[in-house]
DNA sequence: TATCTAGTTATAATCATTACAAATTTGGAA
DNA sequence: TTCCAAATTTGTAATGATTATAACTAGATA
């Protein structure tokens, strides 16, 4: 799990600014364990920046993802990205129906990483490990 | 890996037709390995049925991916959604550079199934594994 | 044949994301 | 401190994949 001081450090080594609208982005990404997209981030932080940008959310996290120490989750059904400072690979379980995405821990996912380094011949950059499905509380609204 | 008839067999048995457009669809999807998107399946389909509309290329995968036949995977960095017919979970290595999707085979994938399987309490449907990187070839290309 | 319905098609709408240019902020030079 | 160039942010417009809609087609049924 990446903290607040390895995002702000990546940013200061490459040369780049620490403004309060990326301090506000990378400390919502480091204390939540909610996967968010950048729609979110812009709702939670508005409140305290009221100037701040769709399109600055939007920048500040492919930089971000770009230094490699965020993860870029792919969709979970509902059509936009999702972001997650936790970039040791772990897998997600999302629910198709409420679009919430958590962390399952697994020790075999060391052991797959290994072999996906070995084998692969790639530059590995990164993994999203997703199952999906419907989880306990949308089953039971489906079912009623 | 699922054969055309696995295919055929699901969508019968749902009621519904097997027309000329979504029985090339699902042939194109069991002949290849590539992860196609939906304008690719449409690009290849349409020399041999040129009144085939885009829409209907996305109903039918979206009908495929409800029946559970087919696996919908997520972007690989390139803003479009990949099918995969294998629906065994196995784990995908895109390039970021090209966006091709290849499988690559590891024994600890079933072992990571059992733990989310037991584990989980959701009601899974499939899973998206996906490590991402540079290719070979790509790797070259970035240092040259 | 006449009718009914699932499916297809063409077209338009949606909406997350990206591109762009003007405005603002910043850190450093003078 | 004052000024300046560069970095960053912001508001707005454009993009493009996907989805919605409604007219049309084909194929089954009676
Ligand atoms: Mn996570
Ligand atoms: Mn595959
Ligand atoms: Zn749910
Ligand atoms: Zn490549």
């Amino acid at each position: 799990m990446s903290t607040l001081e390895d995002l702000t450090k990546s940013l200061k080594q490459a040369g780049l600014r620490l403004t309060p609208q990326r301090l506000a982005i990378c400390k919502l990404l480091v204390e939540t364990d909610s996967h968010p997209t950048a729609a979110m981030i812009y709702e939670s932080i508005r409140a305290q920046y009221p100037s701040l940008s769709l399109t600055t959310v939007y920048n500040t996290l492919e930089t971000l993802a770009d230094l490699g120490v965020i993860n870029v989750l792919g969709h979970s059904g509902d059509n936009t990205v999702h972001y997650d400072a936790n970039i040791t690979p772990h897998v997600h379980l999302a629910c198709i129906a409420c679009h919430k995405i958590i962390d399952v821990p697994s020790l075999h996912v060391a052991f797959l990483n290994d072999d996906i380094s070995a084998v692969s011949g790639y530059k590995l950059l990164g993994a999203r490990l997703i199952y999906y499905g419907l989880c306990p509380s949308c089953q039971k609204r489906n079912y009623q």
